[in-house]
DNA sequence: CTAAGTGCAAAATGTTTGCATACTT
DNA sequence: AAGTATGCAAACATTTTGCACTTAG
């Protein structure tokens, strides 16, 4: 099975709390190198392979995390904003129509249970455009 | 600017023609390593820059990539069905219909052009039904 | 002729593995 | 006590860089 450690709780604790993404060496730095690298990557392999945690890569080669959670909601969705950083969760039945849409008019099944939807969140949306009218 | 050269071109004839993700390993042969991992590596990247490809990884920390092509379209998406591996391009205002609900309701911009939904398309869907009826 | 592109070899980086030790149950 | 987890060092694979050379415009 599995046993519970103090590393492992450590690296739990820390990503479940954070809704923005991260790389093992940002995990490796936050617990202040008191936690090996491979333990951090066996664990975040696990998390993946469960479907805890997503898994993505930018254009920079640099690997990055994204803590999920466990979503049993069958709307269960998310948004992320590509500026914050931030992970924000939706339970709502618009994804439902768009699955159901996309079964019925596309032929297609949208089987995967964690659909990231990507942009700006209402936050930085503001901010972006007061930053574009001081011009 | 930018040249045009007979690597450049065998690169892209090769990836444009395929609607199924490759690592930069099958391009190499796929070439009969007639042009150089280096080129390759160097034309892809700024192909993701340029938002023709998209780059992702898996849990084997294997890096893919996956032509898109550029969408004028504003009700542009992708299915990409996880089993064949296949990308499907739509033009359909269902996703628009979703970016207005998100927008509305959830306070979120979705300005991302290359929304990709997984699953099963038509055809991988009803090979895994067909097994699983064989009991 | 100049700017851009190529490809090798070397360097750098990120990730995995083997193994002895330590910890959980 | 048995099974699992840890973390170091070494091995490994992938990606990037420096540089001399080639090619496109």
């Amino acid at each position: 099975m599995s046993y519970n450690t103090k590393q492992k709780e450590k690296i739990l604790e820390l990503i479940s709390n954070s809704n923005k993404s991260f790389t093992v060496k940002d995990v490796y730095l936050s617990l202040n190198k008191k936690v090996g690298l491979t333990t951090i990557y066996r664990l975040v392999d696990k998390l993946v392979d469960d479907g805890i945690i997503s898994k993505s890569i930018d254009s920079n080669n640099i690997t990055y995390y994204q803590y999920l959670g466990h979503c049993d909601e069958d709307n269960h969705f998310y948004l992320k904003c590509t500026n914050c950083e931030k992970l924000i969760h939706i339970d709502c039945d618009c994804i439902n129509d768009l699955k159901n849409h996309i079964f019925k008019e596309h032929n297609f099944i949208s089987n995967k249970d964690n659909i990231i939807i990507e942009g700006l969140c209402n936050k930085c949306n503001k901010e972006v455009k007061n930053e574009s009218n001081r011009t």
